[in-house]
DNA sequence: ATTGGATGATTAACCGCTTAACCTAAAAAT
DNA sequence: ATTTTTAGGTTAAGCGGTTAATCATCCAAT
């Protein structure tokens, strides 16, 4: 038995000390080596580097960032991880933290304000830098809360904008009025239109714009469905609007999800879409592209959506693709997405 | 000027210190009160909560988390979220976790090695309590070092069971036999399957028991095209079936996005679905009953992966709904998703 | 009156790491 | 030859919590 209990280590992880002991150096400069700052020689940063390999160190992120009052982490608060939307938001919005260094932390509220206020929580737990919202559920007051705690806010057209707020005004309005206009062009006049949650702002914009461009267009605001954003909500928009007496020939949901459900919906009405009837989305997923027929949508430029307000530029544009009745790929360009910053952003800037 | 600059506090953040000091209190009597430990007496439990309250104070979760040793952290590590495959999974594991007081760390590979071996050493850092690992893109060595530091591992059939692993067996080779059988039934002989990425093991056992089923079956192995796993590998694939000579008459999918876009592939080619021809996919996402025609598909019960272990029984089945050349529901039970867990799993039992 | 719990609160050590301040010896500058 | 830099390290004080050990009361039991 050559060996002594007392050279059993105590706890089961390494810790830098270890690492120290073990190279016979002190914790500091083990950090210094882990840190890269240029601090130590170049043998001891060898024979470091050897001990954390060999012992398999692993640092302690939450010792890290208690220690380091940079916690370079960002969070983002997304409604409903089951939407495609939401999940092409992380992807980029990801990548492009992971590429400069940050940390994310993700939280899916599940429209429902209860868990939202939990998830702004967590985020001033976790000492976020900065978090974006991509959701609507989240109050004023909220919002207010985590730009005092000096946490970067990006937001979707919420609020006005303060210190640490950033706002990405999504030009919902001008999507929608093109897909009426586009359809209206197609020679559409009865469109019907399935709405979102009702509290939602960027629901009622949308609802709201329909209605002014059909009056515009001299058209009477068709019917309106009630929706949830979801594919169940689309689906029963859908058999409704089959069962319609004068029948819409075209229909703009809310968003792609609804779109889906409602195209669903129609064709287990009996109906031929897009011969019968036209659907369109908004939000441009893949959805729209894997759906048959595709559907005609907005695209709300999720990618600069994840990269955050790369500076401030007006950002690219809205595309309309896929119309209803015709088959092909037809871009309209037009709307835009704009990013408003408030001067402090620069503190979140994550994107170069 | 009533304000001395003496008064202004230094950091930005109230701390349990702060809180301590307005109330009169010790830190230990904050903390015992936010941990609800009932050492407290109500006056001063009164005190402090409204202390805590007016300040605004939130703990920070990394000195928390490195006070006491319980990390209630719990890990997800997936491919690649924009398969819906994963939201699914996600949501239903966070909702768990969440219900049991565990804050959940997702990190998505993107079927990439080297974001896979960073994902697990997240893990690490973090030092989460268990890990689900539902993509085999995993090295088994990763696997084990994480199990060394007492992570409690859960994946998808990759390896052998050990100590503070867990495996959730998915009956791949009876799913995919049924789906074969199935078809076989419905008149079909000439069965194409669409592959995923060669080197993932359960894509491989569902190629084997795809050729398996088809030689017990008295068939050729028909012809076996290449795939991704995503839409586009789909698609491709669906084009070129679209092309074949003594055209298939049925194809089976690796996954469901997969099918979805091996249907566009053939509607794009001028076939109709699923009256020239039929496609199953697998994993039953919601993709398949949104997709039109709806797809046929294995359900491989998310919900229990989710859910994770919830202890060791044999849990519900597989689920093939929605035939291919044939409208309506019929459900076929059979086939089982099994748990494995060692017997150290007890350590993350999430499941009550 | 004395002992022995409960109950409620405090003290202070520590979790694992970072970092400002300080130290030392060798190289560069004067 | 002396002073100044500089490179390479060390010391030790936290970061914001938790928690074991301890202590002070107050009250029931002997």
């Amino acid at each position: 038995m050559a060996l002594h209990a007392g050279s059993v280590p105590r706890t089961m992880t390494v810790t830098i000390r270890d690492v120290a002991k073990a190279t016979g150096v002190s914790t500091a400069t083990v950090s210094n080596v882990l840190n890269k700052t240029g601090k130590v020689g170049r043998s001891t940063r060898q024979l470091v580097l050897g001990a954390v390999r060999r012992m398999g160190y692993i640092p302690d992120v939450h010792a890290r960032r208690l220690a380091s009052r940079d916690h370079r982490t960002l969070g983002i608060i997304i409604s409903d991880i089951e939407n495609p939307f939401f999940p092409e938001v992380v992807k980029g919005f990801e990548t492009r933290a992971r590429q400069l260094g940050y940390d994310v932390i993700l939280s899916d509220t599940n429209y429902d304000p209860r868990r939202t206020r939990e998830a702004a929580e967590r985020m001033m737990e976790h000492k976020v830098r900065g978090v974006a919202v991509m959701t609507s559920e989240i109050s004023v007051k909220l919002i207010h809360q985590l730009a005092k705690r000096r946490i970067a806010v990006t937001f979707l057209d919420l609020v006005p904008v303060r210190k640490y707020m950033s706002n990405l005004r999504i030009d919902y309005s001008s999507g929608v009025t093109q897909i009426v206009q586009h359809l209206h062009a197609q020679g559409h006049r009865r469109i019907a239109f399935v709405a979102g949650r009702p509290g939602l702002k960027s629901n009622v914009v949308r609802l709201e714009a329909y209605e002014k461009c059909m009056r515009d267009l001299g058209l009477e605001p068709g019917p309106v469905l009630p929706g949830d954003l979801r594919f169940e909500g689309g689906l029963a928009a859908g058999i409704s609007i089959g069962k319609l007496s004068p029948r819409p020939t075209a229909v703009v949901a809310v968003n792609d999800l609804t779109a889906v459900g409602v195209v669903k919906g129609l064709l287990n009405s009996g109906l031929r879409v897009p011969q019968d009837i036209s659907v369109t989305g908004f939000d441009k997923t893949r959805l729209a592209e894997y759906s048959n027929p595709s559907i005609t949508t907005v695209d709300v430029h999720r990618e600069a959506l994840g990269h955050l307000c790369r500076s401030r530029p007006t950002l690219p544009t809205i595309a309309l693709s896929h119309p209803g009745p015709i088959e092909g790929d037809d871009i309209v360009r037009s709307g835009e997405l704009r990013s408003e910053s408030s001067e402090d952003l620069k503190v979140v800037r994550i994107s170069v």
